[in-house]
DNA sequence: TCAAAGTACGTACCTTCGGTATGTCACCTG
DNA sequence: CAGGTGACATACCGAAGGTACGTACTTTGA
């Protein structure tokens, strides 16, 4: 079992990442003051010093909480599914509704990249909602029967992971979100119909490696 | 004929927006001190606050400047090109390439969206390689046959615009970029064939208005 | 049980940096 | 040639991230 001073210690990182989370949020990362989040949290910079290196580490905290919900958002949305066609259409709606959260969009999208740097960004990535996207893509296309070998099934995602991104920004701002987010669907069901065709029709010269 | 103050004062504009191109991509936005800007362009404050209203307002000059960059030597490798379909492998080249200089990648994709902001980088966006990415995806989809309405279009340009950036960064940060950028360019021309094939196959219900 | 040690903060201060207010001098215009 | 204006330079301010150090409570060990 926890000290209490442990507990204690817990509650207020958890406070500290909870206002910190909601203001980087709502004003940005550079409109985000370290006095306004340990304002809000009702401790000092001593505190914030204690438990985060700066306010970088802080945002990662904040990054990670988020980026964790929305991965875990599309993992319930696709589990259970066996048709793998059927699991990429389920994932990219939840894929397409987790992008459009206001932190999401703030944080991972907009400040994640500058503010983490590439490398680092791309990490956390990678073992989050990249890997989901990921899993979709493989069970879709790694069948036995076209041998795409790993590098292109990467190119794959990164290509699918990079469109529903763009895809989901722009459902964000649209005016009418649920008719955009439909062709959205739409367009993108409409290019897995054409992959499925393509592959199914053993026309798939140049990305696989067998002939 | 401009009068020599006016040429002296533009001289150091353009010596500003130099130094600021250079110190943004190569340390990002809020590593780049207007000090250090002024410095290299051995000028004072006064000078960039006289041609600029602030730092997010040089910032753009220097974003502008490789935007419009990257879309000239786009629109130079598509211009002259008649076969819509080719066209776009020619244009999905020239993207890939452009994308993966350093200012583009520093300024536009990563800096850009949280400095700018959401709304302000969309408009610079929407008319610049945006616009050509546009030109491009219409130019092939939007034959007299098929009928897909424009918002479908937009969709499906959004999606392409994504799709491409994605592999771009992914291009940039390879070990190999040339075998990377090959990959992308087989798996974004095996999308377009399955596209393609739908579209001619007539199966494109769903997408387009016309039944 | 009690003192030593360490944890979890609070306080005060430093430095950097974006931005502003004001001064100055060369150049254009009437 | 005189007044006005444009193109800067200089000096300064306030906010914000980060640091050094102090302090009180808690755990630990003899």
């Amino acid at each position: 079992m926890r000290t209490r001073r442990q507990r204690y210690s817990d509650s207020t990182k958890r406070a500290l990442v909870d206002v910190a989370e909601q203001l980087f949020t709502e004003h940005g990362y550079a409109a985000t003051s370290l006095d306004a989040i340990v304002a809000g949290a009702d401790v000092t910079k001593g505190a914030l010093y204690h438990h985060f290196s700066g306010k970088q580490a802080i945002f990662e905290a904040a990054f990670e909480r988020i980026e964790s919900r929305a991965t875990a958002s599309i993992g319930r949305a696709t589990e259970g599914r066996s048709d793998p066609w059927e699991k990429a259409r389920a994932g990219l709606h939840a894929f397409l509704e987790a992008v459009q959260e206001p932190g999401y969009r703030q944080v991972v999208i907009s400040d994640g990249p500058s503010v983490l740097g590439h490398e680092r960004f791309r990490e956390q990535e990678e073992r989050s909602t990249y890997a989901i996207v990921d899993e979709i893509v493989r069970s879709v296309l790694a069948g036995d029967e076209w041998a795409l070998d790993d590098q292109m099934l990467d190119t794959f995602t990164r290509i699918f992971f990079g469109a529903m991104s763009a895809a989901g920004g722009s459902v964000a701002v649209s005016d009418d979100p649920a008719a955009a987010a439909a062709r959205v669907d739409a367009a993108i069901g409409f290019i897995m119909d054409g992959l499925r065709q393509l592959l199914e029709s053993g026309a798939a010269s140049g990305v696989t490696s067998r002939t």
